[in-house]
Order: C-alpha cells, then structure tokens, then sequence
DNA sequence: CCTGAAATCACCCGTTCGGATGAAGGACAG
DNA sequence: CTGTCCTTCATCCGAACGGGTGATTTCAGG
C-alpha cells in the first residue's frame, strides 16, 4: 500500500493494464469472430478502450494543473498586466506546480492523495510542500491554507 | 516541552507565578520605602499587577470561548429564530468547545496551540478533533476545516 | 555551451496527528 | 435521583507529516 517506489509502482501498473488490454483484445476478438463477423461491434470495443487510455494518458499529463487553473482564472479577470494572485505568486516566487500542491492542500487531501491526483510520488509532494512552507513563512499546512487564502493565492 | 500532565504543569506555574509575584512586591516595597515614601506608586504597581492577573485569570476561565464567540456572531445576523451556522451547529451536534476547537483549527493552529489558547491539555483537544472528525465525516484536520467553511460554521 | 531554476524522486529521523478506548466529574432534564 | 450529554484527561499504537539532504533530468536564457 505504501508507495515506497512510486516509479516502479506506476510502471508496472502500465505493463499490468497494457497486458491486460491485450488479452481483452486478442480474446474479444476471437470470440466475435466465431460467433460472427460483427466486424463493428469489435471496432467499437477497441474504440470504447482506447478512448479511456487516451482520456486516462491525457489526464495524466494536462489535466491536474489545467483543470485547477480554469477554476481560478476566471475568479480573478486579468486588469491590468497581471491579476492581483498572480502578483503575489511573483512576489513569493511560487512556481506554478507548487500552486498545484497548494490548490490539493486546500482541499484538505493527503499527500498521498495529492501526489496520487498530481501524478507523482508522496516524496515530491512532500518537497513542493516544504518549498510552499519556506515560502509562505509557514510551519504547517494547515497554516499554509490559511495564509493561501488569506493572500487570494486560492479561492 | 511535551506537556504529559498539563494539570500538574499548570500548578507548577501559578505557584512560580504567585511566588514571583510575592518577592517582586515585597522587593519593590522595599526599595520604594527606602526611596521615598511614594505610596501611590507603589499602589499603582500594586493595580497594575493584580490586574494583569485578573485579566490572565479571567482569559483562564472565559475570554477563550466568549472572544471567539463575538467573532462568529455578528457575521450571521439572527433573522428568525436560528442563524444558517447554528441550524448547522444542531444538525450536526457540534457542541460548543468543539466550535471553539475548530475556529482555533481553521487559524492553522496545532494540537498544542490549540491545547495553550484553550487552556485545556492536548488530550482534550484530541477528543475534541476526533469528535469534529466524525461529525463533520472527514478524516483530518485540513478537511474538517474545508468542511467547515464550506457549511458556513467558520469564517 | 553552460548556468540556474524547476520538477522529480529518494532516504532518514523525529514530531505530530489520528484511532480506539477508558474514565471521571459537572450540568441538566425527566 | 438517575440517565444523558458535555467536558476533561489519559494511554497506546500506528499513520501521517515535516526537516534535512542529495541526486537527476529538463529546459530556458545568457
């Protein structure tokens, strides 16, 4: 349960669901083709399934940051150069994917989780989080939440 | 540090704290006697330092819930009966020293901080937390007060 | 081409937190 | 006065968190 090697976890869980998706495919295949030619419906099941790995590969990639940052634009309509968060991101130098961790942190997640809906392992979760810690002048995340908000970081 | 048996540590300190405050005003008698016979200093000193224990003395036993209190009020004017917090306060059974455990939490406090402000051990705080826990359904401290913003029990 | 920032991952160690449980005293309604 | 709720305090144990450190990769900018 405890991701000590996330890396080698999240591999062979692709070699796992590749292999698995194989089988489904060669096995599909077979039993449509005896009973008959339903040449479509098997497109379709290919279809369906490679649908969900590129939805799953494309969450993987863009999704995590892309989805938090549609939520917090539009809150704060760009005046000027730059919105008044955006500032205060300079000022403290957080970088965007320390933003990422913040916006998880608000929501009360783990790192676990965090790390889990950001794609990568507790240990980098846990170096964004010191960073956030240093940069904010914070102790603990709760402490970060609260001067988050309190500086419009989010929400 | 780590305050196993906060009861006997408090005792410890309002007697170090009585005994200090004996030998500073018989010192201070002393040299203001020999001085000069100023007695309305000595007498202000007097007020000034038996007012700063009733006040300390009065924080000890009411300021911690009635001055988070003030603060909750005015921000939900009562128009009927109940405010929306404190139907929500019913509904979910929050007890009073839990509502104060929570505001404290929502600041970023730690179990200890809270335990200090409170004047209660770390002990009680725990039960408090694990009590809040399942009230509100959350699994740690950064959800309860994710959740308790999100009811409008906070803030 | 090289530097530096950003992002990623890892390990160790100590502290803090949370779960489970028991207990005791005060307040208050029935 | 008896049961119930609130508050308080306690212990044990496992999980989560935080600090410190080091390392690699990528990539933009000088």
């Amino acid at each position: 349960m405890p991701p000590k090697f996330s890396t080698v976890r999240y591999l062979l869980l692709y070699g796992l669901a590749l292999g698995a998706l194989l089988t489904l495919m060669t096995w599909s295949q077979y039993r449509l083709m005896v009973i008959d030619h339903a040449t479509e419906l098997y497109v379709l099941l290919i279809a369906v399934m490679f649908a969900g790995v590129g939805i799953w590969v494309g969450l993987r990639w863009s999704a995590p940051r892309v989805l938090e940052r549609t939520v917090l634009v539009p809150l704060a309509p760009s005046t000027d150069a730059l919105s008044p968060n955006e500032q205060v991101l300079d000022q403290l130098s957080i970088s965007p994917r320390e933003l990422d961790v913040l916006v998880q942190l608000a929501r009360g997640l783990s790192n676990e989780e965090i790390a889990e809906r950001l794609f990568v392992s507790t240990n980098t979760v846990k170096t964004h989080l010191a960073n956030i810690y240093s940069k904010l002048d914070v102790k603990r995340r709760t402490q970060a939440v609260e001067k988050a908000r309190a500086l419009g970081l989010i929400q």
